[in-house]
DNA sequence: AGTAGTTAGTTGCGCGCGCAACTGTCAACG
DNA sequence: CGTTGACAGTTGCGCGCGCAACTAACTACT
């Protein structure tokens, strides 16, 4: 007959649990990342994030913002409507389609997509400086793999 | 003289940008995970994770909670209301000093914590199996020099 | 053509968050 | 002692988020 003690609980320590340590580490990320768009150019991240999507992809709607950033559309919708409060984006109804809105940046939304890309990558570059390169490469491949096992694969 | 064509804009692509995968990984696995704590036992991610912190270190004070998790105090405070209403756990201000509350599991609040914590770290083991061992200890360790170099370091 | 079901995008609502201000307690100093 | 400043924890407030419901436009089927 076993003794009377409890069976041992396994213990869970936050600080290395996995989800956990992703969260923090998004939000610190966020964080440091923020100031570039948030300070210097009062844009939030949803506004940044449409930005910078339709910087690459001018003319795209807001369904396929919605698909490549995983944003919720209303999210998005909201993003739109600031930008396009400050004129830094122009909206005209799909002639297919007049539901969908083809977005467009504007001259002054275009200046500032330009001198804030630059800026967001040398973070990015600067984030990922306290790694080596093998290692740099290896998180990377990791995160593709957990990503692609959570079906967030996207374009 | 240089051509009249302007200089290419470097482009970035949401996609691959880290801080954006980052956070979209977060989320997806929070999402992913919250269906333990949330539809089954009806807490919230602060909750759980005072649950947890409590579990692990009984007696320990909200300042410590909020160390250790790197939660705002006023998000603690909240959680730890919640779980008090629910009768998950216990409060008795210190004796040495007064201020801070020494906070305890009831017994519910064990048996709660009893059974959330094998399938939190099950639920932790099925995101990491689509990892080989080395691809996990490479991705663990990439993680770890972020958090270093972000100063993340907890206890 | 007319109707039903679907899709793009917007809006009202409730909620949880962080900030700032607050209460109560402790420590230091004259 | 009394006062001043720091600290633990709580609360009022404004805001951004997601959900659900909505409008408008398209598609399909009879």
């Amino acid at each position: 007959m076993p003794s009377g003690k409890s069976v041992t609980v396994p213990e869970l320590q936050l600080s290395e649990f996995v989800p956990f340590r992703l969260n923090r580490l998004a939000a610190a990320v966020s964080e440091h990342l923020s100031t570039i768009y948030r300070e210097r150019f009062g844009l939030e991240i949803p506004e940044w994030r449409v930005l910078v999507t339709i910087g690459r992809h001018t003319g795209c709607t807001a369904q396929q913002i919605v698909q490549s950033t995983r944003m919720h559309k209303t999210r998005v919708s909201r993003a739109v409507a600031a930008l396009r409060r400050r004129a830094l984006l122009e909206s005209a109804p799909g002639t297919l389609d007049a539901r969908e809105l083809h977005l467009r940046l504007t001259p002054s939304g275009r200046r500032i997509y330009a001198s804030l890309v630059p800026l967001a990558l040398a973070r990015e570059s600067e984030l990922l400086a306290c790694l080596g390169a093998a290692q740099r490469q290896a998180l990377l491949r990791g995160m593709r793999v957990l990503e692609s096992s959570l079906g967030l694969e996207c374009e």
